[in-house]
This record gives structure tokens, C-alpha cells and sequence, in this order.
DNA sequence: CTTTGTGAAATCCTTCACAGCG
DNA sequence: CGCTGTGAAGGATTTCACAAAG
């Protein structure tokens, strides 16, 4: 029974699961259990066979999820099964390093392209890449097929860059600028705020303390 | 009406009404509307006045609310009257950046100090600061003050770091290391993982082309 | 006997819609 | 009249608890 609709919060969850059947195959295991997905990722196990259910993929009773089998499965539900071609742009601090980040490729991602608008930093070398001029964006996207863009540029850029990337053809966004984008109903956008992270953990390192201090 | 107990959905967006607010500010506005703030935020009007109502803090009917006035708000309930030390433990190439990110002094936060456990990093500089050995963390810790950590080491180190600050008296961890982190109950953990991201952005993306073929 | 899959209950979050205040 | 503040309704998500399957 593949493919109900799957809720916005087991999707952000696959991630995790995926993970984890990756660790769990590396320690030479070929099934999981829930709970054993549970514990890996800090969850419950009530939650992640709902999670799953999801799916339609199904575990065996008494015995837990084939971890070869499952991991295939959340593969294709998140569309991993080849890797995507990314462009980052914005070749700052945080452009650098992701453009370095050897995460993305291990994780489905390869990183085809680096643009930035700075003339100082066009034909530089970072990684296996050479910085490619921002007017170059619009031909890159569309000759390499590249439909994800990591965003790495000043807040003040970022609307622009987005809207440029967007008409090019890019339908999915990372955006690390601390700014909302305003983008076309198609195109997905998720931002990461550093600052804001640590704003919210902020919140709640404070309450523990006045709690501690009330009681 | 102060302080009752505020959602977490409500803490999460804290952060970007404080942005939004910053913004106003700079643009020379005295009051902002529910309306305004749910504009450049990327939210709804109704969804920023329950946020708000939960602060207690009251705007003007007719009139919105008062810029300075809800800004001090919003800080003293996210604990951001005072800038908050903050360590970075791994220099790679993510903690490099981060050290630079210029964000977090911006907006609230002090990088008091950077830390790494590979002996060729120690001793070199990365923007203001150098490079301590990991030997030196918990007195690092204890004597600054420090309550806050923001973790950049390799997965594999990331949980031995996170026990590690936690018995040096951190209480909020801003994690990086794509693992789940076991910590005691009063400690606060938040992990952004990168490629986490991608995928799920990965989903959605690929769930917009299965609907345009659809269709 | 173990562990999944899932209805039903409980909780949390968002949206609606409007009374009430300035 | 404009805009906030908020009960009440509506959705979404999580948790519970157990029947069913291997």
C-alpha cells in the first residue's frame, strides 16, 4: 500500500530515519526495530511505525524492518535515488564551507557550481570548483539541470538572487540569508538562521534557569 | 498579563519578529502592525497576534505595536539583554566559518572562544581568536561563564564533546554533527544537520514534478 | 513471545471570526 | 474606523493501547 500523503512532520523525519538505517547497515546489521530507530533518533517508537506506516513500507512483525529494503524505500520517497546537482551562491565564510562540505555528497547532493557576484572572488578556486560570475547563474541552472540552490549570500542579496534562480528554473531553496524569501507557489523554500538557532535555545537554557532558581 | 507559558511553535518564530522589528527600526518606523510583521515574516496576521498575545506584551488597538517597546520584549523573554558567551568546539571547515560569522555578534551572541582537538589547529588564528586545545575546555567553560556550545566536530566525536561541555556546566548545544546527542534533561540541544535539509526539500521538489506530470 | 500497524484519544497548533478598545 | 486580543472551531501531530501477524 505504497503512498498515502505523507505529513509535513514524518517527512522532516525520513531524514533521520535514513540516517540511522545507514549506521545500523555499517554495523552489519540487516534488520532494525522501531525502538532501535527510536533510539537513534531520539524519538519514540509508537512514532516512527507511524512514521513508516506512512510508507506503506512494512516491517515484519516479531522481527523489525529489513534495513536494506527500508533504506531503498525512504530513498526513493525523498527522491535520492541519483544524486542532484546543486549551486551554491554566495562564496562568503559559510558559502565556503559548504561549497567544502563533503556531507552534501555523501548524501545524495553534488555540488556542480559555485557563483558569486564579488569580481575579486570570480576564478578563484574553492574545492574542485572555480567561482563562476553571478551572470553566469541563469545559464548554468538551465545547461546542467540544476534544480536545488543553496543560498550563502548578504540578506540584502538574497530576494534577488532567489527570484533570478526561480526563473532560471530552480524549484527548491536553502536559504541560510536571515531573511524570509517570497518565491512562486512551486518552488520550496527551507531557511536555516544560525543566529535564530541559537536564539531559541536561548529561550529555553534561561527558562531551565529560573526554574531551577524558583524551585 | 505576563508570562504564561509560551508555546514552542511561538518560541521558534520569536526570533524572526525580533528580525523583522530590527528592520522596522532601521527603516525609521515607530509602530509596526500584526499585518506588517506577518508580511515579512511570511506568516499570517492572526498567527503573530496569538504569538504576541502570549507574551503578554500589548500592542494599541487601532494604532499595532510600539517598535522599541516590543523589541525589549521579545529580547528579555529570549534572554538576550546581555550578549551570551558561546564556544565553538571543531575548526573545520564549518567551525572556520562559523568563528566569522559575523551574525551572531550581531545579534546577541560573543564568540568567546574556539577549540578543536587536532594539534596541527591549535595555536592558529581564526579571526579574532585562537585556537585552544580540547584539554583546555572545561576550565575554558568554567571561567568564562560560558553556558552555550556550538558543536562543528565529526559525527563520531560529536557525542564525547556534547558529555564533555555538558559536565563542564554548558546548558545549550547548538549541534552540527548529523547524530542525535543524549544529554540530561536540563540541557538544551538543537541540531541542523545540513543535508537533513536537502533531502527534505529534496521531497518536496520532487513531489511538485510527480504532480505536474500528473496533471 | 516479540514487534508491527493502526484506530481512537489526547494534545498541540493554526485559522476563523468577531467583540472590544483606542 | 482600524487593529488588537482571544474564545471557539478546525486541523495536524503525538501518544496510547491493543489486535494481529510472524
Amino acid at each position: 500500500m505504497t503512498a498515502r500523503r505523507i505529513p509535513e512532520a514524518t517527512v522532516a523525519r525520513l531524514p533521520q530515519y535514513l540516517q540511522a538505517l545507514v549506521e545500523a547497515a555499517d554495523a552489519g546489521r540487516r534488520t532494525v526495530s522501531s525502538e532501535d530507530l527510536a533510539r537513534a533518533s531520539g524519538l519514540t517508537s509508537a512514532k516512527v511505525r507511524k512514521d513508516l506506516s506512512f510508507l506503506g513500507s512494512y516491517g515484519t512483525r516479531g522481527v523489525g524492518y529489513a534495513v536494506e529494503e527500508l533504506t531503498t524505500e525512504i530513498s526513493t520517497v525523498l527522491g535520492l535515488t541519483d544524486d542532484r546537482p546543486v549551486v551554491i551562491v554566495g562564496i562568503g565564510n559559510l558559502g565556503r564551507a559548504l561549497a567544502s562540505y563533503d556531507g552534501f555528497s555523501r548524501r545524495g547532493f553534488r555540488v556542480e557550481a559555485l557563483v558569486d557576484a564579488d569580481p575579486t572572488k570570480i576564478g578563484t578556486q574553492v574545492g574542485d570548483h572555480v567561482v563562476q560570475p553571478a551572470a553566469q547563474l541563469p545559464d548554468l541552472v538551465r545547461d546542467r539541470g540544476i534544480t536545488i540552490a543553496v543560498l550563502a549570500t548578504p540578506a540584502g542579496r538574497a530576494q534577488a538572487v532567489a527570484a533570478e534562480v526561480v526563473a532560471a528554473g530552480v524549484t527548491a531553496i536553502l536559504n541560510f540569508a536571515p531573511v524570509h524569501l517570497d518565491v512562486p507557489e512551486h518552488v520550496s523554500v527551507r531557511t536555516v538562521d544560525l543566529s535564530t538557532e541559537l536564539q531559541i535555545l536561548s529561550f529555553y537554557e534561561q527558562l531551565g534557569q529560573v526554574s531551577a532558581a524558583a524551585s
